[in-house]
DNA sequence: TAATTATATATGCCAACACATCTATGTACT
DNA sequence: AGTACATAGATGTGTTGGCATATATAATTA
């Protein structure tokens, strides 16, 4: 649903663009926010174009079929409509959690061993965040406004990883106590 | 693709049920951890019975058509695999943060309104997740194995609200920040 | 007694998404 | 010259999920 969304802020913010660009933009941008694979992003186009929101040119310069996209005056008012709709709390809904609520069925010590390799997993993208942070700083040279709210975006991923990374350990710690009891 | 093993996981450790036992047993347990519709749960039990995993009986005693399904032992075997697998860390994928990676196009003051309605909504779960605590420790009584790990799961939810709650705060100071430098 | 709610199952439909696959061209490396 | 990779677009297919809706019975409430 938001696919549709994060095109037309990609076509509103960067401008006139590829779908081939707009798939590397999500990759060097809002990646870790979104998520968006190629023949996602074409066919969610081909729907922006027929709603009007887009319009297609081919790039005669480009040998490869290249096609550029443009987001129309319907598009920016469908995409500001979008940016100003109420933010809505969605649901945690997580299989790892579940299968800690079935923690009495799982054979003791395995739990243990998943949220301690897990623990591993959130430290190294803790890494790779920070490694986004060095990429935003040299963005902001040009464009201070973009940086400032990517690094809000940022932000929430460092908060929630952190968080995670408490719960792996706290949990841990708890499991332990939970094997020193019996 | 977890709503089976969810199901699978209910019927192994509160036996066997019938679909809309399933549906109460999700909305008063894992809930806050995973979401399941009613005919969801339909469906996905037809799949676990053409897999196997579980075997179907009608209610004699019920004149609803009521059927009971329970796990079979390939099911308990599926179930082991799934709750032994890896624990794999899912990407970030939230509306409200696309929203804020393109807050340049945003009207200026609207951002701020948004993230502080948000944080009201968080409050309100925290204080649902506050409530779950008591209900926890009521099944405590019969059943502390089950409420250990409920526990666990319960303060992931608690973190990672935390977590959102303090994003709120300082996001919305930051944006105050923002509009006294200009 | 009538209306509503809870119990119980089922189907239809559509959007979103993931994954595989196909085609074709230009570029860089070996 | 051949291989691999990056660029560029497109289609097929299957799963999950969400929402609406239909059916029927039992229990509760007005």
């Amino acid at each position: 649903m938001s696919l549709k969304f994060g095109i037309l802020g990609i076509l509103a913010s960067a401008g006139p663009q590829s779908g081939y660009d707009i798939k590397t933009y999500f990759e060097e941008g809002p990646s870790y926010v979104w998520q968006a694979d190629l023949p996602q992003i074409y066919r969610t186009l081909d729907q922006l174009e027929q709603a009007k929101y887009v319009v297609v040119e081919a790039d005669p310069t480009n040998a490869r079929n290249r096609k550029v996209y443009t987001i129309t005056e319907e598009g920016q008012k469908a995409l500001q409509e979008w940016l100003q709709e109420d933010f809505e709390c969605s649901p945690i809904r997580e299989a790892n959690l579940l299968r800690v609520f079935f923690g009495t069925l799982t054979p003791p010590g395995i739990l243990k061993q998943q949220v301690a390799a897990q623990r591993n997993q959130f430290t190294e993208i803790l890494q790779q965040y920070h490694a986004v942070k060095t990429l935003i700083a040299q963005h902001a040279e040009q464009y201070p406004k973009d940086a400032f709210f990517w690094t809000l975006t940022l932000q929430a991923g460092l908060k929630l990883t952190q968080a995670w990374l408490e719960w792996c350990d706290e949990t841990i710690q708890q499991l332990d106590d939970l094997e020193t009891r019996e």
